[in-house]
DNA sequence: GCACGCCATGTGAGCGTTAACATCACCTCG
DNA sequence: CGAGGTGATGTTAACGCTCACATGGCGTGC
């Protein structure tokens, strides 16, 4: 710094000034300083800013040590709106969602001197586990669940989701519908389970019982298998898409025909899911909004606002697994 | 750290030799300095640590912005491969490949400090770029090209996973395999195209024309539909699982019996394959080595040493769409 | 028994930046 | 025409840590 500013002519804390925008500095002046920073290269030291500033710039994300689909949506569309406002992201991925490892990520990202923290927490046990600690910087939720925290909360609407697909099976024709749940510690399964109910109990229509599992399509080929020998329903909204493959998969192999026998909804829009056997009606969450929205809230709780909570409305994908399209699939 | 010392009853430096685990602390001293920190709540100032060392700790990855499979499960390996090893890990995906959009990546983690620079460069392009940019630091190439670049590289063998499915549906019984190739300034995609062609001439079969594209179902689908019309192989190798899923999707729409009259094989064992119609053979990576031995590239450049090549062998998973298992799927 | 060396610890400086204050020229207004 | 303000710049002191060197106590070997 001292080189530009020696090359400049001017003092450091000019240089300084031309770095960080402030407005007394003569276009003049500017212009040399910007000069002789290209002329040298020259590169801000961040640590240098840090010291003194007291923020790094830096986001912490916790995220899923998964490749599943919607936390990987999530991660890489706040990433990018994370950029777009001049943060950089870090990450930490965890394996289990248990306490202790989301409290050693929290700390890790302490340790690190981020600005913030997003938590995209899908289980039970992970929101509580971050409400334990003490942390000096802005922490927002991607979750479903905020289970009583004061906490800021970005999510996608799993009951409208829910709701959506479940009205949809009962416009349709259907007269009920079966759930596939997931796994009911996550609360994306717990919800989506609920806007199921509650279209049920909206339309009139006694609400059967429902299945949990897991959110596999080995979970979903299971229940399908069992739906086959005990009785297969008119319609099925699984909890995601890779439930409703794993029950394509059982019917297909048992000869019972969607959508004619029982209609099928899945939940993700997952790639490919328009090529399944048949083509799968799923409900399609807004995740570039959500990672805007996440953004927003860490600037917004570092300027300190108030915690805000905000939902983003999925959107219903039809396709011929529920017996509405016919003819070839479109992606 | 004054305070610390201070409640330690001794100087600044031995709480930072405490911290820093230098040799030369007495036990005893070492336990009072301990006790302090954790009376204290006291946590070290990277920043301040940073600005002298002139290390930060952090590792950047620059990965593709989508939700695909390799691709987030490379990131989820590195992140926790890196984690282990003590680096923090920032994240810069990239919506497009291009060589501005890489450098203006580089240039955001060299703002940031990084102590190393990976690049998860699937496109050719990619590649280059990094080549073109002086960095300061180490660079890691998790990619199957590098072009002449002297740079360390990992990489699952994708010539080598080619081959494999290859053999295998030759071995199998069919006299020749066509391959629906992924786009090519991919380089996975050229080598497995290459992986293909190796295989077919060193079991003396004729190279049939093979078909590019894209890496989606829906191109899998059109290139099924083609096929369909104009006379279905013994034998197909998809480039990747959607590709192979479109092909199903198509042959299954036009009663053409999988694998039967068509054998296929995907790629990438991607969640949900096992629950194809057919549960579909394909070729696992093992990307949690991959994450391993992209960390342990940074460490060993960072240590000075020579750039390194790893290729890691992939891995054949037989399932019934090339004809070989029976029965209902399994995971 | 004394010099030497090593271990445990302390002292001072400096890493590169921004914040706070100081300075100086010039412009405005009564 | 002079007081007061404003805009452009410089000067100095931190920020919290590690590095290099200084210091003093104690064991070792001839």
């Amino acid at each position: 710094m001292n080189d530009v500013a020696a090359l400049a002519g001017v003092s450091h804390q000019t240089v300084s000034r031309v770095l960080n925008e402030h407005p007394s500095v003569r276009p003049a002046t500017r212009e040399r300083v910007l000069e002789a920073i290209a002329t040298l290269g020259y590169r801000p030291n961040l640590a240098a800013r840090a010291l003194v500033t007291r923020r790094t710039g830096t986001l912490g994300v916790i995220t899923p040590a998964s490749a599943l689909f919607g936390p990987t949506s999530t991660l890489v569309a706040f990433e990018q709106a994370a950029r777009d406002a001049g943060f950089y992201v870090s990450v930490a991925t965890l394996r289990a969602f248990q306490g202790d490892e989301v409290v050693a990520a929290v700390e890790h990202f302490l340790a690190q001197g981020v600005d913030g923290v997003v938590v995209v927490a899908p289980r039970s046990g992970t929101v509580d586990a971050v409400g334990g600690v003490h942390v000096p910087v802005p922490v927002v939720l991607v979750s479903s669940g905020r289970e009583g925290l004061d906490l800021p909360t970005v999510s996608v609407d799993q009951v409208a989701g829910g709701r959506l697909a479940t009205e949809h099976l009962l416009t349709s024709g259907r007269r009920t519908v079966v759930h596939v749940a997931g796994p009911q510690e996550w609360y994306d399964a717990r919800d989506r389970l609920r806007g199921w109910r509650e279209a049920l109990e909206a339309a009139g229509v006694p609400v059967p019982e429902h299945r949990a599992g897991g959110w596999s399509a080995a979970d979903g080929y299971q229940v399908g298998t069992e739906l086959v020998r005990t009785g297969v329903p008119e319609a099925i909204f699984a909890a995601n898409d890779q439930l409703a493959l794993g029950l394509l998969a059982a019917f297909g192999q048992a000869g019972v025909r969607v959508p004619q026998d029982v209609a099928v909804v899945g939940f993700d829009d997952e790639p490919g899911t328009a090529f399944y056997a048949p083509p799968l009606t799923t409900v399609r969450q807004g995740f570039d909004e959500l990672g805007r929205r996440a953004v927003q809230s860490v600037v917004d709780a570092l300027a300190g606002g108030a915690p805000a909570h905000h939902a983003i409305a999925p959107e219903l994908v039809v396709r011929r697994s529920s017996g509405a399209a016919q003819g070839p699939p479109t992606g």
